[in-house]
DNA sequence: TTTTGTTTTAACCATATGGTTGAATCAAAA
DNA sequence: TTTTGATTCAACCATATGGTTAAAACAAAA
């Protein structure tokens, strides 16, 4: 037999690698089979020779396209700092993690939306769960008269929007502010250096540097 | 001939906003012609006569569904107001038309991220225009130091930010705070009342009510 | 009544696509 | 050398789907 055990077989895991790149572009139903296998340069038989169907490859693409994500998230949110420097930690770790995988959350979005019962709910209800203390705290710093008087809720959309909505809306912002791609990464790299600041300045209610 | 002229015959009418709730719901490949016609309640063939086929059906519903929703966003941008009265009202606006359609981002940033040369760029050149008018205007008001201190295409991104990405990621938020239709349906109106003064409070530096 | 455009019905075609199969090849491990 | 799993190749199947067609029914306008 050819080289196998320790990481997963290479081939098994450019057909995940090319699976991943094609669906994240196309979705579900605009990707085909064959387009996945001239991508990890094989053909097709050997596709269905390591994941039996379409529905059993993608399913795996998009659990670990989830997995790859939330949990990184939400771990970011219940570390033991005061409101402020949790706020920054949490952004600048959260655009680390989006920048490195810009295409996961379009993805999730839009498969999600044409059908909301793949993505096992009690995933992001763990989610949920994990947010509260978030929640929480932002409450009682808004008690306190530290943060700006919004709801928590709405504080935390307010957050996530800013840190997501660039990398969804990409294309659209390139034309309208004729970037290159480079431009729009210097764009990106700028942010990280800007938004931890803004957001920090916007929740938080006066001095703070 | 049954009833024809004045409003477009009411069946086709019917088949083009069938077509449109489909084409929004599972995009282009996710979609299938007998599904439009179910849900318009007519046949395949009655499709087919008053659109010969499927892509075009389906471009007439992208190209309206880009220009329902984006000049009426830019000429909000270049009305004559002090910046601060423009960014309450473009907020607000913007928001009710979201609401008014709250599937079209989604849908449109999914088709332009699968084909981006589908969308004419000229169209989008075209807000380019629009918008660089209030970029300066940001700018001005930066240079005055009425404003944060952050490039004004980094606080456009922002303001758009929060006001569309709330509706592509509306399973996830619904999920994640444990709400029902009718509680985001509450959320969004609250968020009404409170996102502009939160986007000018934010953006502006200090004494506004 | 005739005409004309609308709508249904039902059968049908061509194609793309997911998936299968079986034989052949190949390379490394035993 | 034998064995075994990886890989290719080519042909093939079944199905879904977009699209067509022709005939008939229908309803309003002329």
């Amino acid at each position: 037999m050819k080289e196998n055990k320790e990481e997963q077989s290479s081939t098994e895991l450019k057909i995940f690698e090319a699976a991943r790149d094609v669906f994240q572009a196309k979705g579900l139903e605009g990707t085909r089979m064959q387009e996945i296998a001239d991508r990890a340069g094989i053909n097709k038989s050997l596709l269905h020779y390591y994941y039996r169907s379409k529905e059993k490859l993608f399913e795996k693409v998009y659990q670990l396209s989830i997995i790859r994500v939330i949990p990184q998230i939400v771990s970011l949110l219940n570390e033991d700092l005061p409101l402020d420097q949790k706020l920054r930690n949490f952004t600048e770790k959260y655009l680390e993690i989006i920048i490195a995988n810009p295409d996961i959350p379009l993805f999730i979005l839009h498969e999600l939306n044409k059908n909301p019962t793949r993505l096992k709910t009690f995933m992001l209800q763990e989610v949920g769960k994990k947010v509260q203390p978030f929640l929480e705290q932002l409450r009682q710093e808004s008690k306190k008269g530290n943060t700006v008087d919004l709801p928590a809720e709405q504080i935390l959309v307010n957050i996530m929007s800013m840190l997501i909505f660039p990398f969804i809306g990409r294309p659209v912002f390139q034309v309208i502010f004729d970037m290159d791609d480079a431009a729009f990464e210097q764009f990106i790299f700028e942010r990280k250096r800007l938004l931890p600041g803004f957001i920090v300045q916007s929740v938080m209610k006066s001095n703070h540097s």
